[in-house]
DNA sequence: ATTTAAGCGAGACGGTACGTCTCGTCTTGAA
DNA sequence: TTCAAGACGAGACGTACCGTCTCGCTTAAAT
């Protein structure tokens, strides 16, 4: 089952990947369009267009590409080790300009563009949510987690304590939070 | 000392007003153009341009226009009573789909726009912290307080967690979420 | 009866005609386009589509401009003489390389372009057959006009002659050629 | 000396030539399109390339290939009755509308496209010249021609009123019009 | 039989121009 | 001075084709 036809160029995809990555921080989200991409990558519009639907798409799988967008899923023994675990995990990545520049503007992206909304939501967003999960599935049948938030309100607590951060505070996540959310989230 | 010329037209500020809200509501907000208002209110581009710096601050006056915004600073005698009738009425806001739809387009454009973003910071996020803060201030001054979440880390989690909701899982904000909270953040 | 808003600006009008002229004496009407008119101007393309509906009619308003189009209807006494001087006044133009370049395209355009056609043809040729017709309609009042053809077939014979030189064998059209249509044409 | 390989495809190349005639009908010339010709034939796009320079190449081998272009060189007895043939079935030619619609196209081509305007030129435009020269030879030897206007003036004539009723007045070739150029052009 | 060299359908590629849209500014004449 | 109207320079949009370049295959002559 092999389709005919001239094979996608890795070199051009390698090429406009890096590309939006660089002009994002050149000229910010505001400013990156398609055009910029595809003559700062030495190719053509079209060939972004047959493979990415949009700007913020391009953006996305750069991220993925550049940062290590992994998802840690650590088994400390206890749930509030697991939790620490993930949460420093998860600020950490918050802690580096250039990926959270990207990420507020793809947060903003999906708000307007409900396509992309739906992708970033399932193939981001999600995802993170569902490690989560793992954690407190986990907790749950050790018999470690208290009653009292449901798990889906920890995520809520969890992953909008960090987007509210980035996106209207703007301020930098610090480690004294993670205490604070583990003896709320974690002691009985 | 009042200047000669003529008057700003009140006439033509509501009409703005109200053909940006009309819009966003029929178009969406990436659909949404400064021309589109002007031709849908009658009024020429210079008009907007000479009263708003950005479409985004059209809809925020608009949405000021139309949704009440009025943040309550209940005084209910006792700080879980307080906090719980300051979520009750946060929650109603979200709920409204036309007021929610606005507020994710304006954090958008925050994000992507920083100089409407520093509007929007200061002109509506902080004032929501600061009618928080107040309550919070009152029951520490009355020996309410529970030590153990910071003042500012309730309202981070307070206010992230209602954003998350609006523009992460799009979820509608269930009254359980209330006593979650209530009892997570005013049970000593 | 007075239109509001900004006038047309005749600065503009005129940078793009010439830069229309310059560009096709420089690339071709090939390579000519409305892109490249409106960059060598220093207008935007949307003042071109604005006022001329394809790069054929900016080229044929520019041509008017330029050369002088003028269509003489000589009155010399007889046929033969007035017939001899609207075809030297023809003939003439015609060896201008600049403006039978130009007319060929716009011939080339008007086969490919039915809405041009049109209005090549009600806006340049048929003005010409006209002229021709002023000319056998006075020589018939005279009793000058020979019974042999018709006068539709006279600018037939005349324009096509021309146009067949111009588009077809790109041949000069020497002076002698006039001689043998005015005794063919003009002898009894 | 035979190169090995495989042989051009004759099915490929009648389903090219059939795809732009039905094309051409379809879409106009101007919507005429190699990338068309190749999606609607069932053949690939260098197929194309490899044996026509241009679309217009390709269109007046389907030209060719459809409607018979034969010249005929009649040989009447006399001047006026070879003329008068020679005439009446060059005009018969004109009468068809898929044929001159095409013919319209590649005139108007042959002006834009220097490199096809030469082949335009050698491979129709100068044959018909030659029959109708062999037709004027003729006469000439027999003593039958007149003296008045030159062979080439005589091609020009009638060439030129075909081509101009074919490009710019429309207007279908009646027969009368044989009549008087045969009158005008053979009549000492 | 194997090698070599086209030709083939398919389709990705770097480009270029299209015609449209909206931006934010400027100009006009009336209010 | 503001207003409605609307022209202006600018520039990105997403699309359509251009002509070229793989790609795996088929075909056929030469080895």
């Amino acid at each position: 089952m092999i389709r005919p036809g001239r094979k996608r160029s890795e070199e051009s995809r390698q090429a406009i990947l890096s590309a939006a990555a660089d002009l994002v921080g050149e000229v910010g989200y505001a400013g990156l369009s398609i055009e910029g991409i595809a003559a700062r990558s030495g190719t053509g519009k079209q060939t972004i267009y047959r493979w990415w639907p949009s700007k913020a798409d391009v953006l996305l799988e750069a991220l993925a590409a550049k940062a290590d967008l992994h998802i840690p899923i650590p088994d400390e023994g206890s749930y509030p080790a697991d939790l620490r675990a993930f949460l420093a995990a998860s600020f950490a990545l918050g802690r580096k300009p250039q990926v959270i520049e990207v990420l507020r503007a793809l947060m903003a992206e999906a708000q307007i563009n409900p396509a992309f909304g739906e992708r970033f939501r399932t193939g981001f967003l999600e995802r993170r949510r569902e490690a989560l999960g793992v954690l407190v599935e986990r907790a749950r049948t050790r018999g470690d987690l208290p009653p009292d938030p449901r798990p889906g309100t920890v995520a809520d607590l969890v992953f909008g304590l960090i987007w509210y951060r980035v996106l209207a505070t703007r301020e930098p996540i610090d480690d004294a939070l993670i205490d604070e959310l583990v003896s709320l989230l974690a002691a009985g």
